[in-house]
DNA sequence: CGTGTCGCGTAC
DNA sequence: GACGTACGCGACACGG
């Protein structure tokens, strides 16, 4: 066996090395990025480590332009220009191959891929083993029975890749690579592959008809008529990208092999150069290597032409604007039908709203940045003396239940705020948390003076942790916003400033970027902290806070106004009464939490997971071979291709495999079956067993969901981290799951839920007689329906019957067709449309409601519920009749889930009130639509229950009847 | 590796 | 195409 060869891709692991660091770099004291060179010597240490190689190089990359550039002239234009820190390094690792004694090869016009093609090709040729040190996968074309792969892994040691390895990594042999990368294209290179094929479909395709050349052969072989349309579409592209990723492996070079041993290598100056960048260990590594004869010149190759742009700036691809053109704001009043009074107020509204945009937009904002107590207290009767402020917090986690306080900001007067540091960099001295906290607490603990600010029940919360309650938070601009418009897609005080105000705020993230030379990922937007920005920034950043918010509560109160003159509005009351009320009742059951049992989850887990290998077993060895079944992708073809089961319907982007579809092809065939099976139970693993446990917060052992108030355009409130909305209760798997809510030691949980809200709801607002009566009665409305349209008394309908009925009660309110219902109990288009004339017959007065209500909405704009939160619907005229019939059954149902909202809303603060009045220790934990669950000690059991029971269903006053089940358990399972 | 989109499935 | 309102998972494609 010959001496083997080791080639090294100094630029790939270069980048590697400088990107694997780029969210925590490397740095010198200095702060000089040294990412680079410490990863790259780190892998070359490595290797004379674990190889003891005898012949190595570094292959490196052209300083021109490149024959591949000539080729095509995109080629690489999406690589960002490289960062200046990294281009920094090139030098210094340069320098320290020089003085180690490494051999590098380079030649303009090439690449260093093309160099180490040609070397491996030559050692291939002489049956000389050759292994390459690179992670990028453009170089496993080269892998063959002499040629491997040295990967590099984060663990310090390197995976060996053979033509195996390889197929295990990418699925495909080394000599189709350079097809599975043609497909794929390379978006760092701008190699652009065929569009719409990435690595599986690649992987398939080739795995079908071995080389790019068999798949466009067999093009009208392939069954799917996307992949076919994508291919055909991408040919050229497909065929140029092929020439752009095949690498050059017949270079000539005037070195020999013994050009390139390492006999020579000297780390003694190579240490003094990592010393002097502060890497102490590998200096002290370095030092110890030598070769075993000194003296030799290290070898330097290449052509010596200079100059040339190492890279290109990139060309920046635009994302797709989707913004649409959005209504303005809460303004769609009708232009008819309003008296001339009505005409003056708007008319005078809007010239207030008008005069205030002006006042504010001439302001020159004067921040003022507050260390001591002197000038918070200054502050503070400010805030007292004018009745009415703004407040902001600044802390380190989006997370109120983990956040630190790092400092707030108060604002009375627009364009005037302060800041009030309490963590910051460096020694300016500034007020302590405790000393700042017990003079505010005076302001915000008093119901007179009236708080403003952006989403409050962050604050809130952020305040009752340490123990000031915040006692009128009585405007939040997030919430006004939202009742303005519940369908804009933001209310972020960045956005709300850009549109009522057309001010444009400073934003935080790239400031936080600049500052600390992280980059803010979605992921870490949660923890900015804000105690990392000095204090000049900090204090225009927060003080801007407070007054945009103060200007923002201001115009938005006008624009609630001017909504209320609008017939029967009440936009203002709405705010006031109901959803500002609302904010510390979600804001302490959020940080309340509820138990979880996870014992019983981690147990109930290894059960799901032991039924899932079984069931994926069983799959496997119906179909006769393995694939991913939660592929939707894969399946299809194992369904459709395989088993030739027949498609039942479509999706965006092929056959649909949900589970009606799945249910459909269980009639033939057992493994459609068995995959139901399978999603039903990994649902419930991956959504609910295994995630729950991972949320529980470690300092109260508890799980605490957000609810967000302005989460839906009805009104309803919806949940998040978790969505304890949507925990299972119809299966009896998924009821194991509630069975793990649980409540914590000497207390019961209560469950309080108003039976068929939303048909009670459309009784009432609809008037229908029929329905009324049958509420009135106490009739069970499903078999009374059921009786009315299948023309039989109420106490022979059978329950096919009633399941009928009940299937066409809720589909009304969703506006719901003949398809639909037909598909739903399965029975015919026909069959289906006779039952919903028939149920309208019954009850005319809802069609007559339904007609009226869409009449309504086509001259309004927009459908309002009970409370009078209102939903603009402008496509209720469109002319594309899909979308209007679309806009119809939002009309109709937003009102009815919404007035469900606004009742249930109505009911959490009365009974919060109530409780509260009582001095009970019972607490609401969930709302879940329809239902509250609370935390009730066991001697409050009877009493809350009582109170329950005479609060709940007298929330509101309707004209039916409206009821409450009211049960009681040792799990949220144990109840309904 | 992070992010967005899709298909799907859970709740009311 | 065909029933409203949410949230969140895994797979996949894609860009840096």
């Amino acid at each position: 066996m010959k001496t083997p060869l080791y080639l090294i891709d100094g630029y790939a692991l270069i980048f590697r090395s400088y990107f694997a660091f780029i969210r925590t770099p490397l740095t010198t004291s200095g702060g000089v990025n040294i990412s680079a060179l410490h990863g790259f010597t780190r892998i070359l240490l490595n290797i004379l480590r674990d190889y003891s190689p005898e012949y190595l190089a570094v292959a490196l990359d052209s300083r021109t332009p490149t024959f591949r550039d000539e080729m095509f002239e995109d080629y690489k234009k999406t690589r960002d220009k490289t960062p200046e820190d990294l281009k920094a390094q090139f030098p210094i690792i340069e320098t320290l191959l020089k003085e180690f004694h490494i051999p590098t090869v380079r030649r303009n016009g090439m690449e260093a891929d093309d160099i180490i093609a040609s070397l491996a090709r030559s050692c291939s040729a002489e049956g000389r083993p050759c292994f390459i040190v690179s992670g990028d996968k453009d170089l496993y074309q080269l892998v063959d029975e002499h040629v491997r792969i040295l990967k590099p892994s984060r663990s310090g040691g390197f995976e060996e890749l053979d033509g195996e390895g390889v197929f295990q990594d990418k699925g495909v042999h080394p000599d189709q690579i350079i097809d599975y990368l043609a497909l794929l294209g390379d978006s760092a290179d701008n190699v652009p592959g065929v569009k719409g094929i990435g690595q599986k479909t690649a992987e398939k395709l080739l795995g079908q008809y071995e080389s790019l050349d068999g798949i466009y052969d067999h093009l009208e072989d392939i069954q799917s008529a996307n992949w076919k349309k994508k291919l055909s579409e991408g040919r050229e592209s497909a065929f140029l990208s092929k020439k752009l990723v095949i690498l050059k492996d017949d270079l000539d070079f005037e070195f020999t092999l013994d050009d390139l041993t390492l006999e020579s290598l000297d780390g003694g100056s190579a240490a003094e150069l990592l010393k002097k960048y502060e890497i102490q260990n590998l200096s002290k590594e370095i030092q110890k290597v030598n070769g075993s004869s000194p003296g030799k010149e290290s070898p330097f190759y290449g052509m010596g032409e200079i100059g040339g742009p190492e890279m290109d700036p990139g060309g920046g691809m635009l994302e797709e604007d989707l913004s649409s053109g959005s209504p303005g704001p809460g303004d769609q009043a009708p232009a008819d039908g309003m008296d001339k009074e009505a005409r003056e107020k708007r008319e005078a509204l809007n010239a207030r709203i008008g005069d205030m945009e002006q006042d504010f937009s001439s302001l020159e904002a004067r921040y003022e940045l507050v260390t001591d107590a002197e000038g918070l207290r200054n502050w503070v009767d400010r805030c007292m003396n004018a009745g009415e402020y703004a407040f902001d917090t600044e802390t380190d986690s989006l997370d109120a239940l983990d956040a630190q306080l790092c400092g707030f900001s108060l604002s009375c007067t627009p364009g005037e705020a302060c800041y009030v540091p309490l963590r910051s960099p460096g020694n300016t001295p500034h007020l302590d948390e405790s000393t700042a906290l017990s003079i505010l607490k005076p302001l915000l603990e008093n119901p007179e003076y009236r708080l403003a600010g952006q989403n409050i029940k962050y604050d809130y919360c952020i305040m009752a942790r340490r123990d000031v309650v915040m006692a009128n938070p009585w405007f939040d601009t997030m919430i006004a916003a939202w009742l303005i418009d519940t369908t804009a897609n933001s209310y972020g005080m960045d956005a709300l400033a850009e549109q009522y105000l057309g001010y444009t705020t400073g934003k935080l993230i790239p400031l936080y970027e600049e500052i600390t030379g992280e980059k803010v990922t979605k992921a870490r937007a949660n923890s900015i902290d804000f105690a990392r920005i000095p204090l000049d920034r900090a204090l225009d950043y927060a003080a801007e806070d407070a007054d945009i918010t103060l200007r923002l509560s201001r115009i938005l109160g006008l624009y609630l106004e001017r909504a209320d003159l609008n017939p029967g509005a009440k936009q203002t009351a709405l705010f006031h009464d109901l959803e500002m009320p609302l904010v510390p009742v979600l804001g302490d059951m959020e940080m309340r939490g509820i138990m979880l049992d996870t014992p019983a989850l981690r147990k109930y887990s290894t059960e799901l997971e032991e039924q899932l290998e079984e069931i994926t077993g069983d799959i496997y060895e119906m179909v006769g071979h393995e694939f991913n079944i939660a592929s939707t992708k894969q399946l299809q073809e194992v369904l459709f291709q395989e088993r030739k089961l027949t498609p039942v319907k479509k999706t965006k982007t092929g056959y649909s495999t949900d589970t009606s579809v799945l249910e459909q092809l269980s009639k033939e065939d057992k493994v459609p079956e068995l995959v139901l099976r399978h999603r039903t139970l990994s649902k419930l693993k991956s959504t609910y067993v295994d995630s729950l446990p991972l949320l529980i917060h470690e300092e109260s052992g508890r799980l605490h969901s957000r609810f967000q108030q302005n989460g839906t355009a009805t009104g309803r409130l919806s949940s998040h981290d978790p969505n304890l909305q949507n925990i299972p209760i119809r299966d009896e798997e998924g009821r194991k799951i509630r069975e793990a809510f649980v409540p914590r030691d000497g207390c019961m949980f209560i469950s309080a839920d108003y039976s068929q809200i939303e048909l009670v709801v459309l009784a009432h607002l609809s008037r229908d007689p029929g329905l009324v009566k049958a509420y009135n009665e106490g009739t069970d409305v499903h078999s009374l329906t059921a009786s009315q349209i299948f023309q039989v008394k109420v106490d022979d309908v059978s329950s096919m019957q009633r399941r009928i009925a009940k299937s066409i009660n809720f589909g009304v309110m969703y506006g719901m067709s003949a398809f639909r219902l037909s598909r739903e109990i399965g029975i015919s288009r026909n069959e289906a449309q006779e039952f919903i004339d028939a149920y309208f017959q019954t009850y005319s007065g809802i069609r007559r409601y339904i007609d009226d209500l869409v009449e309504r909405t086509e001259k309004l704009g927009y459908v309002e519920t009970m409370a009078g939160r209102r939903r603009s619907i402008p496509t209720i005229s469109s002319s594309n009749k899909n979308e209007r019939m679309g806009a119809q059954r939002i009309a109709v149902n937003t009102p009815i889930q919404g007035s469900a909202a606004d009742i249930v809303k109505t009911a959490m603060l009365k009974v919060d009130a109530e409780l509260k009045k009582q001095n009970l220790q019972t607490r609401l934990l969930l709302q879940v639509h329809d239902e509250l669950i609370f935390e009730v000690p066991e001697n409050e059991l009877d009493g809350v229950e009582e109170l329950l029971g005479r609060i709940m269903p007298g929330a509101v006053e309707l004209s039916v009847p409206l009821s409450v089940n009211i049960e009681r358990g040792a799990s949220w399972g144990e109840m309904h």
